[in-house]
DNA sequence: TATTTTATACACATGTTATTCACAATTAAT
DNA sequence: ATTAATTGTGAATAACATGTGTATAAAATA
């Protein structure tokens, strides 16, 4: 795999120059745009991999950029990655309709950012859909869960609980195990709470995939 | 058994010590990566049976490292088990589809580290042979028992008596080295306890798996 | 702040699993 | 063959884990 060419694009001189710190640290290769007018030359001349593109600059904003970039066909696999700051939450849901592929919040930490354009670019090598299990198919960026096909809402717990049975169908999760990961191992819990939302799931998704071995946990099978 | 060798892999140097020192006081022989490379060259030469691999570092992230080590088909007998924060998206935890076997959470705490490495290992040592006996297999993760490749559940003590007897043919166990292994030291069960429990697992699978040797105990024939 | 949704708690129902026990059957040794 | 020790068996019960209805707390949302 050659390494992967990354565009930073911010009117901030500082995090421009941050970004290119630490993303060359981590093997990157990158380049630096101060707008949206530079960015649009730099994708043709640069030809990156994955833009990093700030959501709020002057004159052209992140989100018309984006729209400009992805309306060529010929950039249809550049990824695009949103910087954002929190409280912009509008920004974040425009930013990936018009063809964002992520987006990270300000203030950025280096290690998140690096791992997710780790996480970005490991999809475009997948780029092969998620895998169907049983039925249902888990969408990590949305949030949803596919039904055959029907989007299900889950609150964040009972979505957390399923990601991880569905991670590894078959394989019994051990309560023990499962309070780890969704609640956490300082957080204490009553005995019930793992059954109760397992119970939720049930509801919502059918009684034939998450199946109980006693004594032990749960399985979500295939 | 010879000691265990354990390669850990995480870029903070403060977990690096905390876990090497734990871990040698457990007993183990330990080993530290600070990065995804590091480990990739480690694996080469220090030929570590268990590795601990923090998730989130910059650069390689933890499971494009494991990808890389489960692809080699020589390290298809090298256990890995994740470090994670719990905060981290999901979809890292597709993590174990990358071949992890396991994972824990952090903050970590070093008993349940110690524990959770003890159970990985013994795992190891009997799924190696994961011989199909006499018609009976026996899956550790799913905790299922294969009989001529139908799936039975059995009750958690069923389920653990059959598999001490299956781990070593043709090998009798005495009533006494039967109640250590599967109920423990200290709890105290009646004479007939052991025998009704066989009887329901040779009412399962049958008769002629598991022989009575009068005076002395049980054993598994293959 | 009011309202709705989500998360947790808890008591109890239910079903399963583990254990006990009295006695029958088997075995090995005298 | 008789005996003593040991194991098998059926049925009862204890112990336990999980499911469920509902209440309440906490969090998110309007």
């Amino acid at each position: 795999m050659s390494k992967n060419k990354i565009l930073i694009v911010d009117d901030d001189d500082d995090i421009r120059h941050l970004l290119k710190y630490n993303l060359e640290k981590s093997g990157f290769i990158t380049n630096v745009a101060a707008n949206g007018l530079e960015c649009l030359e730099m994708v043709k001349s640069y030809n990156p991999d994955l833009i990093l593109l700030d959501v709020m600059m002057p004159g052209m904003d992140g989100i018309e950029v984006c729209e400009r970039i992805k309306s060529d066909p010929q950039n249809k696999n550049i990824f695009i990655c949103f910087l954002t700051a929190r409280s912009e939450d509008y920004s974040q849901i425009a930013g990936l309709e018009a063809g964002g592929d992520d987006y990270v919040s300000k203030p950025i930490k280096p290690k998140v950012l690096v791992s997710r354009i780790n996480a970005i670019l490991r999809r475009k090598s997948n780029e092969e859909p998620k895998e169907v299990k049983n039925g249902i198919q888990i969408n990590y960026e949305k949030y949803v869960v596919l039904k055959n096909g029907q989007e299900v809402q889950l609150p964040k717990k009972e979505f957390e609980l399923l990601s991880l049975l569905h991670s590894k169908p078959n394989f019994v999760f051990r309560r023990e195990q499962i309070l780890n990961h969704v609640w956490g191992t300082d957080i204490v819990v009553g005995d019930r709470t793992i059954d109760v939302h397992i119970r939720k799931l049930r509801e919502k998704l059918g009684d034939h995939h998450i199946v109980t071995v006693k004594g032990i946990g749960y399985k979500y099978i295939t």
